[in-house]
DNA sequence: ATTTGGGTTGCAACTCAGTTGCAAAATGCT
DNA sequence: AGCATTTTGCAACTGAGTTGCAACCCAAAT
């Protein structure tokens, strides 16, 4: 994503676009996996945790980035490839590395359809699945770029 | 629960029965549904925080409950209906209300197999649905037992 | 019954991510 | 340029979680 993919970007969700938010953006999508706060502080050395945050904040609520809860560290944001620019609609699961603690999307594992009993309204799920990745595995099993 | 069932429970597992184990033990089996530390800290008074800290890590330790991770807040803690003592196999979908901040466990939903592309290795799932339990929802709407 | 030792407890202090207030800097509008 | 609004960095605060430590409790040994 070049700088003006990424002002086109925060424009169509409203966002003003900033030196920092710019910085932000790019960091998400080049990530190509969720980040926490924590991640994008080391990533951005140039912005304060606070700006961050708020940067963080704004995306959420313009929808560009999505918040995921892997397990226990911390929450995650990544960045909403959802084609409707108000609705999150491309929720998918992920996985944690419980040995390198990344967190990938599972763009091809289907989500599965909430079922609640009488009663009960769901509204999102949250589909997490903790194993051990590819990279952390395989050093000698299988063979793939280390 | 009474007192014997709970001293049972902890041999069990071996934790040796203390006073404050056995009333954190009573207020998981009381809730029927997963507390989070704050919440097991405001059902009993009497146990200072870093003890109910320890007394959780002793029972987690022991598999005697489960953490499981809700949205957002912190994670909870539910006692483990395992029939083993020793490994955890009743994991099963957790509901979180977003109105009144309750976590639910749907021992009728069952949990999807997880499947995960090839290279990763699953070890555990952690299945979400938040929305809006009977109670929140169903004031005037559904009769059921206010 | 007293001593001894290891586990347990309460307190206070600490950590650290997340959050907020505020004043300076940047941005946009006229 | 002048003014209003937004954004930013800094520093301070918050609150959950965690730890060190001394006091305590209980069981086994004497």
């Amino acid at each position: 994503m070049d700088t003006n993919d990424s002002l086109l970007l925060l424009a169509r969700h409203g966002v003003k676009p900033t030196a920092n938010r710019i910085l932000v953006l790019k960091a998400l999508d080049e990530a190509r996996r969720p980040l926490s706060m924590t991640e994008l502080e080391d990533e951005i050395e140039t912005i304060d945790k606070s700006g961050i945050f708020r940067t963080l904040k704004a995306f959420v609520d313009a929808h560009l980035v999505h918040v995921i809860e892997d397990g226990g560290d911390s929450v995650r944001y990544e960045l909403c490839h959802s084609h409707h620019d108000e609705v999150d609609d491309d929720q998918h699961a992920h996985f944690y590395c419980q040995s390198c603690h990344k967190t990938f999307c599972l763009d091809d594992t289907a989500l599965p359809r909430p079922q609640v009993p009488r009663g009960f309204t769901a509204t999102s799920v949250n589909y997490l699945i903790k194993g051990v990745c590819p990279d952390c595995t395989g050093h000698d099993a299988s063979r793939r770029g280390s």
